[in-house]
RNA sequence: GCGAGGGUAGCCAAGUCUGGUCAAAGGCGUAGGACUCAAGAUCCUAUCCCUAGCGGUUCGGGCGUUCGAAUCGCCCCCCUCGCACCA
């Protein structure tokens, strides 16, 4: 249908005006009048306004029994350092909610509390006690801290109120300055003693149900320190994984009791295939005896084994020399394997003992060949030679398309000796990860087989372990691993280590199900959370180090780790006010149980605690009115922890109706391109960011530059540009407060539609957190619209007052300063903050005007690009539109499209009956060739349009004026087919419905 | 490897679920013009190729389904993030 009315404006519905303009848009002689304008002052404006509302304390919130709530927490920060434009971008996606549902009648509380609790601030305050240059270069440089200043801060508490209150660069310096709509009348922290009763009912109650248990576990350790490290602590080895091992046994044959050889492997399922056993002939070994055995490991595989909880003593020293050429029985096979000498093999990693399988692992194949291609060695080690060249790879995974994967990579890589480690390590990954992912155990594993390896390798792990054949050892992923004070670090196993049970399959369970009752955003999450709960285990909830909640039955020194105590301090938020003036050592599990959970009866609580019923009341109805959350906000990176722990606690400690209703996932942040890092200096502060822009185009920015969920880009080019797009905001904003004409146009009512448009899309948006789009409607294409309307010669003052006065409620959750500034102007009552949101007047809707405008901008465009390509100054201008007989033709086709029955034949037929068309059958025919072509192309919408009572003509004739301002020329406007018409060129017959012919001279 | 999310014009990004209104919104950048003594700002226009508004070639690559695919299916390539005791 493109050769009728090519349609430029998408279900977003934007014109694209086209034509050279020769007026401005808001002409001086008829709008400005040298109104005296104000200039657009950020900072002005942002001070009065938050001056305002925390006078009249906007946003504090009561429990108000007879209004909706609604509740919204953010993730609270860990104020360590400036807080940075990605920071701001996590707590204005929360304010511009919040904003939003109080504007449509919530009674809303966004409150805001400082996580202290970890080891990062303790680590901060460490390093400025230690001197640590390059640390306190950073705070000197970087954010500014004269010496004086930071070497007062050696107290943790200290160190987080100067980030939080008394740094410009600080979190609430910069909440405050960026306008958030938060109750700071519940302001607390993760150190407040309150809160740590509250942690301890918390973990008294998960004990009770069986969710905490202790364990043991792998952690880093420093032998000097004598104690765990975190990343944090280390000089090398950042990020390097523990890995665990299964040492498998191998029973040594003949003689000294029962030695067994531990030989160490991530691929416990492989045991099926081994050969013999490698040593490392010229290292040191040691007998060690352990757990009534007797072990044979290098000599550096003992003191970790030590470290990894195992009593043990040593009974010689020896090399693997000795025993080279010995046998050893292999469990679950009982095969009699040599051992045999091998180089590759590295006494400082795991035990020192491996067990080979050259079929499989291209490092023992190599080895194999090597050796049996080696007289000299054979002669040395006096090895059996003909026993030697009987030893061949065996098969025990079927991968499909390979044979013996170790052998068919070692082939393809042409490695011919052990020496060659890189590139055997090469092999060796990829055979583990094609084995893993496709391989399938082979007939000669027993009852194994035909299992997939992925399986296999955890269920003979266990039997391995079951039956006393394996035990385990941990191991560095890479080393070195060092810590700061020089040390090489350990991996330790902490053995009364506390854990939560996530892996409990009933817990896990209520939560899947729970997930399913959730708001996400965005919805694809989902798969994600699913995911997580899935393989999430149990994890370590208490450390050494670092500050926190005691653990609460514990006399060892364990403190609650810092992702296990900010679990449901939400609920938190809705005590503070009343629960700060009560005497944090009276708040007994009682209280909480009846707080929490409505349990027990509030006077005898009273009476045992000392505290008032009253009190343990109104904290009881606080916390009813405000639970459960209706959204949670959070980051991307935190649902494998903080998020999906979160869903776990509140459904152990809390009835099924408190969780969570809905979880909004932000995306990360990036500036410039580079990700953002506080320790590299790779931050842009929110001060700075106030300071250059301004709150509210801080904020228009960072909603508008992409949806919440989205990784965003901080460029200062483009939020430079936002600059100045609220400059004009502002300006045209008061540009439309002077204007003086108050006439009705035919364009008032396309306004009108328009704004509901705007207005319905923008509301939509919001209720699913897409900040982005609703923006899209809220500011730039209704932006676009007034301009437009402008330039059609719409000059009704009532019209853009109602406009405006929607437009700054629709801006205000996004641009609340500047909203509140012009809603003053237009003399609103009140804050617009409280003002309701815009609803959409579907009555308003008017195709028609629509579709009208949409035609003109078309024709516009039609116009401009005859003129680009013509190069023609036009003069005069003629426009020729459709005749009768072809509109006659086009409806009757549309009918019959609409039928589903739109063929050639038919038209044609139906085309000729009418008297009125049948003179022209010499045309007919390709016109309606074209209509039969196009028309079933067409969506509903689009058919829904042309079926508008649309007057083409008049319409033409009306926007004649138009026109003519528009190119500067006299306009005509004829019927094609009017015997009087001037048309020199013959253009008239290319006139068809909704695209007129044109001719310009 | 396992898991999740992506690849759209110079850049950011909408559109993909619900195939046709998509040469593909909007913003930025760039260019031209208007305004101005001038600069900036503002406004208009252009920004894949071609062209009296026609048409042509596009949406990581390939194949396929369909009258019709940025959108559906299959295969491949590439990027980002998470994989645990760390906030």
């Amino acid at each position: 249908m493109a050769g009728l009315c090519c349609n430029r404006w998408g279900e977003i519905g934007v014109i694209v005006p086209r034509p050279t303009n020769r007026q401005a848009l808001y002409p001086r002689s008829t709008i400005l009048r040298r109104t005296v304008m104000k200039a657009y002052d950020p900072g002005e404006i942002e001070r009065k306004w938050q001056a305002r509302w925390t006078e009249r304390g906007a946003f504090s919130a009561r429990p108000d029994p007879g209004r909706e709530r609604y509740f919204v927490t953010v993730a609270w920060p860990y104020p360590s350092g400036p807080m940075h434009v990605g920071h701001a971008r996590t707590y204005t996606v929360p304010d511009v909610i919040a904003r939003y549902k109080r504007m449509k009648g919530h009674n809303c509380l966004f409150p805001m509390g400082w996580h202290l609790t970890g080891s990062p601030i303790v680590g901060a305050t460490q390093r400025i006690r230690d001197r640590d240059e390059r640390y306190l270069s950073i705070l000197r440089d970087k954010y500014g801290i004269s010496e004086d200043l930071y070497l007062t801060m050696t107290e943790p508490m200290q160190f987080a109120d100067y980030w939080i209150n008394r740094s410009r660069m600080g979190y609430k310096t910069g909440m405050t300055a960026l306008g958030y709509s938060i109750d700071w009348g519940r302001e607390c922290t993760s150190l407040d003693p309150h809160f740590s009763k509250m942690v301890g009912w918390q973990y008294r109650t998960l004990r009770s149900k069986g969710l905490v248990t202790t364990g043991s576990h792998p952690v880093k350790f420093c032998p000097r320190d004598n104690q765990a490290v975190t990343d944090h602590d280390l000089l090398d080895g950042e990020g390097v994984g523990i890995m665990e091992f299964t040492l498998i046994k191998y029973r040594l044959e003949g003689g000294e009791g029962a030695l067994f050889l531990p030989a160490a492997t991530l691929r416990p399922e492989t045991v099926f295939g081994l050969t013999n056993i490698w040593l490392h002939p010229d290292a040191a070994y040691v007998v060690i005896e352990t757990g009534g055995e007797r072990w044979l490991v290098s000599r550096e595989a003992a003191p970790k084994l030590a470290h990894q909880d195992k009593a043990l003593t040593v009974v010689r020293e020896t090399t693997g020399r000795e025993f080279i050429g010995r046998r050893v029985r292999v469990p679950l096979t009982d095969a009699s394997v040599p051992i045999l000498p091998a180089t590759f093999v590295k006494p400082d990693h795991t035990s020192g003992v491996v067990g080979s399988v050259p079929a499989h692992a291209p490092f023992d194949l190599v080895a194999l060949r090597d050796l049996q291609r080696d007289g000299a060695a054979q002669e040395a080690f006096g090895l059996d030679r003909s026993e030697l060249s009987s030893l061949s790879p065996i098969q025990m995974i079927a991968v499909d398309g390979h044979g013996a994967v170790a052998v068919d990579l070692v082939e393809e890589a042409g490695i011919r000796s052990q020496a060659e480690t890189a590139r055997l390590d090469d092999a060796t990954n990829q055979a583990y990860k094609l084995e893993f992912s496709r391989g399938v155990m082979a007939p000669n594993t027993g009852r194994w087989s035909g299992l997939r390896v992925s399986a296999a390798k955890e269920q003979v792990k266990r039997e391995l372990l079951a039956s006393g054949l394996a035990d385990t050892m941990y191991e560095f992923s890479e080393t070195p691993v060092t810590c700061r004070c020089g040390a090489p670090c350990v991996v330790k196993t902490v053995t009364d280590q506390w854990f939560i049970r996530y892996s409990d399959p009933e817990w896990k369970q209520e939560v899947l199900d729970a997930l399913e009752r959730i708001q996400l955003v965005p919805p694809e999450s989902r798969t994600y959370y699913r995911n997580v709960v899935d393989w999430l285990n149990d994890w370590p909830c208490t450390r050494r180090v670092g500050l926190g909640t005691r653990l609460p039955w514990d006399e060892t020194g364990w403190i609650i780790e810092s992702l296990s105590d900010s679990t449901i301090y939400m609920a938190y938020y809705t005590l503070v006010p009343l629960m700060r003036r009560l005497p944090a050592e009276r708040l007994s599990d009682a209280v909480f149980d009846f707080v929490f959970l409505g349990r027990g009866d509030p006077a005898s609580i009273a009476a045992q605690t000392g505290l008032e019923a009253e009190a343990l009341r109104g904290m009881r109805t606080e916390f009813a009115y405000w639970y459960p959350q209706n959204h949670r906000v959070s980051a991307n990176e935190l649902i494998p922890n903080h998020l999906t722990f979160m869903i776990f606690h509140h459904l152990a400690l809390f009835p099924r109706p408190l969780c969570p209703e809905g979880i909004v996932n932000l995306g990360l942040g990036v500036l410039e391109g580079r990700r953002m890092s506080s320790s590299k200096g790779v931050v842009f502060a929110v001060a700075e960011a106030v300071e250059r822009f301004g709150a509210d185009v801080t904020r228009l920015y960072l909603m508008y530059m992409c949806e919440p969920w989205q990784d965003f880009d901080w460029r200062g080019v483009q939020a430079d540009a936002h600059r100045r797009q609220m400059e004009r905001f502002f300006a045209a904003a008061q540009e439309m407060l002077a204007m003086e004409a108050t006439s009705e146009q035919p364009v008032d009512s396309w306004l009108e539609s328009r704004l509901q448009r705007h207005v319905l899309a923008a509301g939509q948006a919001l209720e699913g957190f897409q900040t982005r789009r609703a923006l899209q409607h809220s500011f730039f294409l209704l932006q676009q619209d007034v301009r437009w309307y402008l330039r059609r010669g719409g000059r009704n003052r009532d019209l853009l007052r109602r406009v405006l006065d929607a437009w700054v409620r629709l801006l205000a959750p996004f641009v609340p300063h500047v909203s509140e500034e012009i809603w003053e102007m237009l003399g609103g009552k009140g804050f617009v903050s409280d003002a309701p949101f815009p609803a959409p007047d579907e009555g308003r809707l008017d195709p028609l005007a629509e579709f009208r405008e949409e035609y003109l901008s078309n024709l516009l465009g039609d116009i401009a690009e005859i003129i680009k390509v013509t190069k023609i100054g036009p003069r005069r201008m003629v426009l020729y539109c459709a005749p009768q007989w072809k509109w006659e033709v086009f409806r009757r086709a549309m009918a019959m499209a609409r039928g589903g029955h739109l063929y050639m034949s038919g038209l044609m037929k139906s085309a000729l009956e009418d008297p009125a068309i049948a003179p022209h059958s010499r045309e007919l025919a390709r016109f309606a060739q074209k209509l039969v072509a196009d028309i079933p192309k067409l969506s509903e919408d689009q058919l829904a349009k042309y079926a508008l009572p649309f007057e083409e003509h008049a319409t033409l004739a009306g926007a004649g004026a138009f026109l003519s301002g528009e190119f500067g020329c006299e306009v005509e406007v004829h019927r094609a087919d009017a015997p009087d018409r001037y048309d020199p060129q013959e253009k008239a017959g290319k006139a068809v419905p909704l695209r007129p012919a044109i001719f310009l001279e």
